[in-house]
DNA sequence: TCTGGGGTCCTAGGACCC
DNA sequence: TCTGGGGTCCTAGGACCC
């Protein structure tokens, strides 16, 4: 039998937004940094420094509750469009590393270094092991040097040890998982620090007696299915440290299509109110300019969606959706008035509103056939999306959605 | 301490068809 | 008239991740 070497790598940037907010602003280093918005907004942390984590902030956790405990914090507002560049940057570096990676979210990369050792490899070089993990040492040490950013690094003999390898590993560290001990390492750990099973995971294994990934482990597979179902397997073999032992060839975006030849994904957009609504005409300004958005990501995207989906939140957080299927679109002259009439379906209650949201999905090509019904709008869409492109998001709106932004 | 916004994936019931 | 199952699509909801 052959055992599997760790060759999958979990890359993982330390506190990805604060870090960047720091390159941004040197006088920011060292000081408690809080990103996610300002104390009285609605809203959450989305990256906390290393100096508020040690007064209990963590990222999830609401604006109130972490100026509580973080009073005198640097807050920053959440700026999407600042950080994907440097994740770029990032994975370019890293890519240059191995042919083989996955992007799992904006600051978490995996890398499979299977078959690399003899490329890396150097006369000191006890084991294929001491190679991966210089190799990974120098990656990290790269980031920092060429981009800026710290980075920590976890490497396993299968994705889910090698990420919690490298949530161990953090900050600034690489951890390698050697192979056999994979069992060991996780056994003590919470069940929560295992990726797939959350608070709700949490509290039915809690409830069963089982608190750690070692009980998990052990506990029969019928005990187990109570609360992973279909999952059962495949989270115990994870917690014995058995899992694929090699990473799929990342799928290029927008490729990979369902049995129907529609692409896989999906583009949303929600918006909390700043204070909970009940007018009509700023719903309505709100969903319009919701289609709007979404809409212009799935023009920018050449998709039209056959799916759209309204989100409704009441006050008191009651959550609900209506979805219908359409004929294939990007255009919010279509859409919006098949929101409209998701939403009158969805709006049973009288309660104000807290949040709403449009998703697309059902994704697919633009259709040359389809495209000679409708010219029109497609001229349109040209012309506001040129606009856009050079005056940015916001140079026009439909009339409708305006409202929203004054008020 | 009242809980953002972008996603993915899974489940499950009912409609509908054969 | 009452009796089936299997397969797939549509819709709603929920868990989880960063």
């Amino acid at each position: 039998m052959t055992l599997s070497m760790p060759r999958i790598c979990c890359l993982d940037l330390d506190t990805f937004f604060v870090s960047v907010e720091r390159l941004l602003d040197p006088s920011l280093a060292g000081k408690p940094v809080i990103v996610g918005g300002r104390p009285g907004q609605r809203g959450v942390v989305t990256a906390a420094s290393y100096e508020v984590r040690a007064l209990g902030v963590r990222s999830g956790m609401s604006l109130t509750q972490a100026s509580q405990l973080a009073p005198h914090a640097v807050y920053l507002p959440t700026r999407h469009g600042v950080y994907g560049d440097y994740a770029q940057r990032v994975r370019e570096l890293a890519q240059s590393y191995t042919p083989v990676s996955q992007v799992a979210s904006i600051d978490e990369l995996f890398l499979d270094f299977s078959g690399c050792e003899n490329l890396y490899a150097r006369p000191g070089d006890s084991a294929g092991d001491d190679t991966i993990l210089r190799v990974v040492r120098q990656l990290t040490d790269e980031i920092q040097q060429r981009v800026g950013l710290p980075a920590s690094a976890g490497i396993a003999t299968s994705r889910p040890v090698a990420k919690v390898a490298s949530a161990l590993a953090k900050p600034r560290g690489v951890l390698l998982v050697a192979a056999g001990s994979e069992a060991a390492m996780l056994a003590p750990l919470p069940v929560r620090k295992f990726p797939g099973i959350g608070p709700v995971a949490e509290r039915k294994l809690h409830a069963l007696g089982l608190t750690t990934l070692g009980d998990v482990a052990a506990a029969p597979s019928s005990v187990l299915s109570r609360v992973f179902g279909a999952w059962t397997h495949g989270i115990q073999r994870g917690c014995r440290g058995q899992g694929a032992h090699e990473l799929a060839r990342e799928r290029p975006a927008f490729q990979e299509h369902d049995p129907a030849g529609l692409y896989l994904g999906s583009i949303s957009n929600e918006r909390t109110f700043r204070e909970d609504v009940r007018d009509p005409d700023c719903i309505a300004a709100m969903l319009c300019s919701l289609c709007e958005r979404v809409c212009y990501r799935a023009r920018k995207r050449g998709v039209r969606a056959r799916t759209v989906t309204l989100k409704l939140r009441y006050a008191d957080f009651q959550t609900l959706s209506r979805s219908r299927n359409i004929t294939a679109t990007s255009s919010e002259l279509e859409l919006y008035p098949v929101v409209l009439e998701l939403f009158r379906r969805a709006r049973t209650r009288r309660r104000p509103i807290r949040l709403l949201g449009v998703a697309l999905s059902r994704l697919g090509p633009h259709d040359a056939q389809l495209r000679l019904f409708d010219d029109g709008d497609a001229a349109l869409h040209h012309a506001i999306d040129d606009l856009r492109q050079r005056y940015g998001y916001d140079a026009l709106h439909l009339a409708l959605s305006t409202r929203e932004r004054r008020g």
